[in-house]
DNA sequence: TCGAATATACGACTATTTTCGTATGACGTA
DNA sequence: TACGTCATACGAAAATAGTCGTATATTCGA
């Protein structure tokens, strides 16, 4: 069994694992100071914040020196993949088509390319 | 300018706009009834969260009987791809596409009914 | 007409999330 | 070595979300 229905990051957990999934490791302040361009937020804040998700299992850290390492400890697709699901459970009746549709609309248009792209999964799943 | 941004239901606001939005027109009594369906949840707890729900907004009321009659008073389809823009900006780096891609993934299989639908409509915007 | 059923209003309790102040210790340098 | 800087730990307030009990009014049928 996956732990994928225990994954539930909070609105600002997210913002934080946004941050680690990009940077790989990084220290609190790296965090903080990445999380401070877009809103305006205390370091303890953001270091408390790290520190439950911590005991949550959601990043791990290295804290054998004094300024502690900080990674994801739950994979991003998978965390995507969960949030994903439950979009469509809550705001599209369980439909990943009409989320798709609304995707894809006229407010987030896709190149060429991206459509090439879609249309070859789409492909895949048909052909299986 | 429009209210977009300051769509913003919670979760249990999220489940009775669902139920709104499918049935047009209802009471507390009908809301509550189709929720109970799923979860387990006191009556006023629904008729106090569509109470909120009316201050802030989210919905509209006629409440010259006694009994009141509810309706959504934010458009589903704009509520959609707020939330759905918002994720795409918040988890998928601003790719619609990377959306799309988890969402069609193993998780949540369409049918090919539906995957010919999503097909068409990736014509349609190529061809554009 | 009386009482059971059903409606809204509203206060308050609980749980969760977010916020930050303060304590304390380590580090490096003047 | 003493001090300013920077780190973590931790408690608790503040904000938000969800829950429901109880009061009170209306309706309707026996």
């Amino acid at each position: 069994m996956s732990n994928t229905k225990t994954i539930k990051p909070t609105e600002s957990e997210l913002e934080i694992l946004q941050t680690l999934w990009a940077k790989g490791l990084a220290t609190v302040r790296e965090v903080h100071e990445e999380l401070a361009r877009s809103k305006d937020v205390g370091y303890t804040t953001t270091l408390k914040l790290m520190q439950i998700m911590h005991e949550k299992g959601l990043v791990k850290r290295d804290d054998s020196m004094r300024t502690h390492i900080y990674q994801a400890a739950v994979n991003k697709e998978k965390t995507q993949r969960h949030l994903l699901g439950k979009m469509i459970d809550n705001l599209f009746g369980g439909s990943p088509t009409q989320l798709v549709i609304q995707a894809l609309g006229e407010q987030h248009k896709a190149s060429p390319e991206e459509i090439e792209k879609i249309q070859a999964l789409l492909n895949n799943l048909k052909n299986q």
